[in-house]
DNA sequence: ATGACTGAGCATCTCAGA
């Protein structure tokens, strides 16, 4: 979801609805003193790392967890986009992104995200060789196939579906992950996103970007994934909808 | 073919989002 001073509401809702063990939030837009307060009182422990106006991400747990790194290991010491959180519940590692979407800034911002996204792949290559138990989830700003997004919902070059885009994405997924949305539903569009423009949400015009890839021992565990799309009709929804991981 | 919504910020416009 974006900015969570916005929809703190929203948030404490789903938390006393749904209890998840541990929900992960993009696109903060604010910084970390200013993030909202109320969540200890339903039982969360959080963990944010934030900046002013843009990007932001946050772990939010009723099960206690670590945080192990706030940024993206492999990135320019001065990077200071703040979209990495990586967390330990024990053997399992999570790992909450907010990939950089590529759409502005130029050839410098489409190269930014290559860059990004190579970092996560080295980085989830030296935990898969450590052997670790690994989630990776969070909005990918990737829609991986063309049934990922709907006619007309992204021109044929942008950078969420660019070739580049995934082939990177391809290159993540193939150090061995499972896509857990599709290991639950194989075919057919599933979308995660509708654009605010344009009635996207009344005529189902969405995008599947925010997705929950599973190591092998965790992929095995799975017993659901799906997109919370009801979220997109409350009152001031997100143009995001919540997806929601389940492992026995 | 065109236009279109939302939030944040040194703010009545620009930038970013996707």
């Amino acid at each position: 979801m974006n900015s969570i001073r916005q929809r703190a509401t929203h948030v404490a809702d789903y938390l006393a609805r749904v209890q998840p063990d541990l929900l992960l939030l993009q696109e903060l837009k604010c910084e970390e003193t200013a993030f909202p307060a109320g969540f200890a009182e339903l039982g969360y422990q959080a963990a944010v790392v934030g900046q002013k106006a843009y990007n932001g991400v946050a772990a939010l747990g009723r099960v206690k967890f670590d945080v192990v790194h706030r940024k993206l290991p492999g990135l320019a010491e001065d990077d200071a986009q703040a979209r990495y959180i990586e967390v330990a519940i024990g053997d399992l590692t999570v790992i909450g992104i907010y990939l950089p979407n590529g759409n502005s800034g130029g050839d410098a911002g489409y190269d930014y995200k290559l860059a990004w996204m190579e970092a996560l792949r080295a980085r989830v290559a030296e935990l898969l060789d450590q052997d670790r138990d690994l989630v990776v989830t969070g909005d990918f700003n990737v829609a991986p196939e063309d049934v990922d997004y709907a006619k007309g919902a992204l021109a044929p070059n942008d950078a969420l579906v660019r070739p580049a885009t995934r082939a990177a994405y391809r290159s993540l997924l193939w150090l061995g992950l499972t896509d857990a949305l599709r290991a639950i539903t194989p075919t057919g569009p599933v979308y995660t996103f509708w654009d605010y423009q344009a009635g996207a949400r009344q005529r189902n015009s969405g995008l599947r970007i925010d997705h929950a890839l599973l190591s092998p021992r965790v992929a095995e565990r799975l017993v659901s994934c799906v997109p919370d799309s009801a979220e997109r009709d409350r009152v001031q929804p997100s143009d995001h909808v919540p997806v929601l991981l389940e492992i026995g």
